[in-house]
RNA sequence: GCGGAUGUAGCUCAGUUUGGUAGAGCUCCGGAUUGUGGCUCCGGUGGUCGCGAGUUCGAGCCUCGUCAUUCGCCCCA
């Protein structure tokens, strides 16, 4: 049996773990502070739900989910966003019923059957943040924040964060900008590269997001969504901006943003790093009015993103802060562990070396754990019930007595 | 799914040209007159050379396949 990680995944350990761990933790201190409540969903679901979520064109859902059937052949799908989930979870908990307004954040692996590159991987983690039931920009605008002070917190300061607003599903606003589009381009179709004439019809504003320059070209010529948008949707932009303005964001129209999943309407955002390689977005999300009708439940407005944790991993390095620990050394094991497991009880964090080697190796040992002071129990301490306590920064060494070792520690920690 | 590059010790890499006993640095372990770390010096452990076939007397090196990583396309986090 060979041994191999799957494609795609990884193990998580040493300083991976770190970053990932002080990520998390500086989400849930922002989170907390806006009176975002962590919610955990199942790690997957019926394929249906992210199939009419998500939307059956996407390529999320055409070709990206992982599939299983269970033992009566219903399909199940490992989640590949979070988003849908947070929503059926809202809608199947009644948790409207009780309020009007909800904040939600959440941790947690998503899986898509993707080509692995850098920043790229097949389980991959992600942070995101759900705000139902306020339909006006203080919600958008309360996400950016969010984002805004998460990122100062981490202290990731090169990244710009872009916003286009992609209208709503009423006959004067997106659709109507749809047919514009199309009739554009069918002007243009021969300047178009292949994948965009054939995607023009079904999914046109796909084309404003094509790298290709030709295509740049065409689209920039375009007409814009902004002066198509029904004047609601129009409005909830400008306001969205004053507001911005108001808090001192910094941010960029980017009249080709448009977002890869369905249930987008009105607002969308994404935060992208240039340190990123191809895979250049840390982050996006928008607000999604018309999810909860799609699932058949009444209309809540909602807004989210999400950020790739494994993305901000690549571009933050944790601040270290150092644990005072304590190391003991000496000649009787029983002694040892004795006064390990005194320490250990009274919340010293101790270590000692568990191969009972020569004493110069125990100091080694001691010093590449970065202990802050080294305990000593040799044949002498022992006989006088006392133990040596060396500082590791500057070498010095006391003499305590054994019973006061504990009270000796926790006074020299506070200094 | 499609292109390009790469895969040799725990890590970073040489060795491939011209096939002939597997290398360096760092890490790790041990020692430098026996109860004391870091620095220095000395020594040691560690590799089915990604995996599998083929050519050859002989393959880390040549050929084919395969897997993985990586940079792009695509898409997104």
């Amino acid at each position: 049996m060979k041994l191999k990680i799957v494609k795609g995944t990884r193990d998580l350990y040493g300083d991976d773990v770190k970053r990932f761990q002080y990520i998390e933790e500086k989400a849930r201190q922002v989170f907390s502070v806006y009176g975002y409540q962590e919610i955990r969903t199942p790690i997957f679901e019926k394929t249906e739900l992210f199939a009419h979520g998500v939307g059956e064109g996407t390529d999320i859902v055409g070709k990206e989910m992982f599939l299983l059937e269970d033992r009566r052949g219903r399909s199940m799908a490992l989640r590949p966003e979070g988003t849908a989930q947070v929503v059926r979870s809202v809608i199947t908990n009644n948790m409207m019923r009780q309020n009007n307004h909800l904040r939600f954040y959440y941790f947690g692996p998503m899986f898509r059957y993707e080509q692995p590159q850098k920043g790229r991987f097949r389980q991959f983690y992600q942070i995101g943040a759900e705000y139902f039931g306020v339909s006006t920009p203080d919600a958008d605008l309360e996400l950016i924040l969010i984002l805004r002070q998460f990122f100062k917190e981490i202290q990731l300061h090169e990244i710009s964060f872009q916003l286009n607003t992609i209208g709503c599903q009423k006959s004067d606003c997106r659709p109507a900008y749809k047919n514009k589009l199309i009739e554009f381009l069918q002007d243009h179709v021969d300047s178009l590269c292949e994948n965009c004439s054939n995607r023009m019809h079904d999914n046109p504003l796909r084309v404003l997001d094509c790298k290709n320059e030709s295509c740049i070209a065409v689209t920039s010529e375009a007409p814009k969504i902004h002066d198509t948008v029904c004047s609601d949707c129009k409005d909830h932009f400008s306001e969205l901006c004053h507001m911005l303005d108001d808090h001192q964001v910094s941010y960029s129209v980017n009249f080709r943003l448009v977002r890869g999943l369905d249930y987008y309407s009105k607002t969308v955002f994404e935060v992208f790093s240039d340190n990123l390689g191809a895979q250049n977005a840390a982050g996006g999300g928008g607000r999604y009015d018309g999810l909860f009708e799609i699932y058949g439940a009444k209309v809540v407005p909602a807004i989210g993103f999400a950020l790739g944790l494994d993305r901000l991993a690549l571009l933050t390095s944790p601040e270290k802060k150092e644990q005072k620990s304590v190391f003991v050394v000496g000649t009787d094991r029983g002694a040892v562990c004795k006064l390990v497991a005194t320490c250990r009880e009274e919340d010293i964090i101790c270590q000692y070396d568990p191969f009972q080697s020569s004493m110069k190796s125990q100091f080694r040992q001691a010093n590449k754990s970065g202990a802050w002071k080294v305990l000593i129990l040799g044949e002498e301490e022992l006989k006088a019930k006392q133990v040596s306590v060396k500082d590791m920064q500057d070498g010095q060494q006391t003499v305590v007595e054994l019973s006061a070792v504990v009270g000796y520690l926790k006074k020299s920690v506070a200094n």
